[in-house]
DNA sequence: CCGTTCTGTTTACAATCCGTTTACAGCATT
DNA sequence: AATGCTGTAAACGGATTGTAAACAGAACGG
């Protein structure tokens, strides 16, 4: 059963998918093709598929938009294939929860091995049971899910909820610029002025509880004009 | 034995239910199928169980009152199948005590891993003998069985039915917030609306009776706009 | 049957919490 | 330097919680 995994490639452009089933097929895997969204989802609804390549460019719903579909339902190994380096997209679309990436042109050998690995991994994982939602960070833990904050000291940090839900949010997109307006969505926060200032002082409030030094954070960046981002401790 | 366990598969939907049944067939498990609670309980009562795949949404008694009834008595495994967006459920089914989950549309192989896992981690449980079914926290001790509270001076202390639910469903997952929705889940009390106060008397009324000063609660603490934590005595 | 008891629920109101507003000083960007 | 943006202390007030008391209806006993 090693070799029997199930494949789904997601492709606009026939050829390259005949030439890529081909390919797999050989290695013995088996094998199911999609030309867009629709397909996809047709496909996968069958339930037993192990792997995803999913082409970021495709008419109609692109890639992105169909990796955040199937990131709702399912923890399946994704990885997205691309024309162009865009490391915007390569990104975006890691963190949106896809496995691995690759470039086109690629070297066939060489996405055979990510698959390769990237399912033994996933298998792995499933045998390890319902997972805990933590992030961690710095040396920070946050468990999602008791709503608790572990200093590095091991010490446990008291977060109000508008507290918590702000670092989740922000937690959550590393990396992203979140603006004020988008940050107060995560607060059951209906309209916003650019008056508010709501989520400066919840800021300010959550870097004097996890920054070193809260005049000058390193985990909640300001962008000035724009809103914040959290870094993840690594710049 | 491994490959002969006993599966019972309840799930209102014919179609998934035998496609299911055959598949786990041919992996060489005993199985037993149930369409709603009556023919689960029948099917239970066989005795020789070792493993429930559950659907949350049934006709009925929904699958989260089915979980509470089993898990009363008996630790058998039990893996929920959840629709894909209700990640509410699947978290209050963690919390009552489901060893696993699949969302639907799951992958088959997935949910055949997850059941050998889950088969392998309670037959051995088994094995260890009947365990008592005792929570001790800060000197108490809590009789799940028995439905018996005593305090660290060795006294009984006498709890109703809506104190012991709620007690029960706090010690059984330390450190995890749970919201008064969730804890209602507990006392068969499937509607809520924002109004509603009685986990508010009832924890209130728990606290008198185990907290050394209720007015400044050590056990059972209060997450404002959440719900209510209990830290198992350790802060 | 009828009364009694027990206990979950509702009601009411005071106490507390914490998100929000306000105000102003300091900083970034032009 | 001018302007707009951000940091933050302080105060405010709506929402949330604690709790006593009343209520209701199920369980129980005679």
């Amino acid at each position: 059963m090693a070799q029997n995994n199930h494949i789904l490639i997601v492709e606009d452009d026939a050829t390259s998918r005949v030439t890529l089933a081909g390919y797999f097929a050989k290695e013995g895997f088996r094998i199911s093709e999609a030309a867009d969204g629709e397909e996809m989802r047709k496909a996968f609804a069958g339930g037993d598929v192990d792997l995803i390549l999913l082409d970021i460019r495709l008419p109609g719903e692109d890639g992105l938009t169909l990796l955040k579909e199937i990131r709702q339902k399912s923890r399946v190994g994704v990885i997205m294939v691309t024309g162009r380096s865009d490391e915007v997209d390569r990104v975006v679309a890691l963190e949106m929860g896809a496995d691995d990436y690759v470039t086109k042109p690629f070297n066939m050998r060489e996405l055979l091995a990510r698959s390769k690995n990237l399912l033994a991994r996933t298998v792995e994982f499933r045998l390890a049971g319902p997972e805990e939602r933590v992030r961690n960070f710095a040396g920070w833990q946050l468990n999602l899910d008791m709503r608790r904050l572990v200093s590095p000291e091991g010490k446990d940090v008291y977060l109000t909820r508008g507290e918590f839900e702000l670092l989740s949010a922000l937690v959550n997109q590393p990396g992203r610029v979140m603006t004020r307006d988008n940050l107060l969505d995560y607060l059951n926060h209906r309209e916003w002025d650019p008056s508010d200032r709501t989520v400066d002082v919840l800021i300010g409030r959550l870097r004097r509880k996890i920054e070193d030094d809260p005049k000058r954070p390193e985990l909640i960046m300001t962008v000035h004009g724009v809103g914040y981002v959290f870094t993840g401790g690594r710049g």
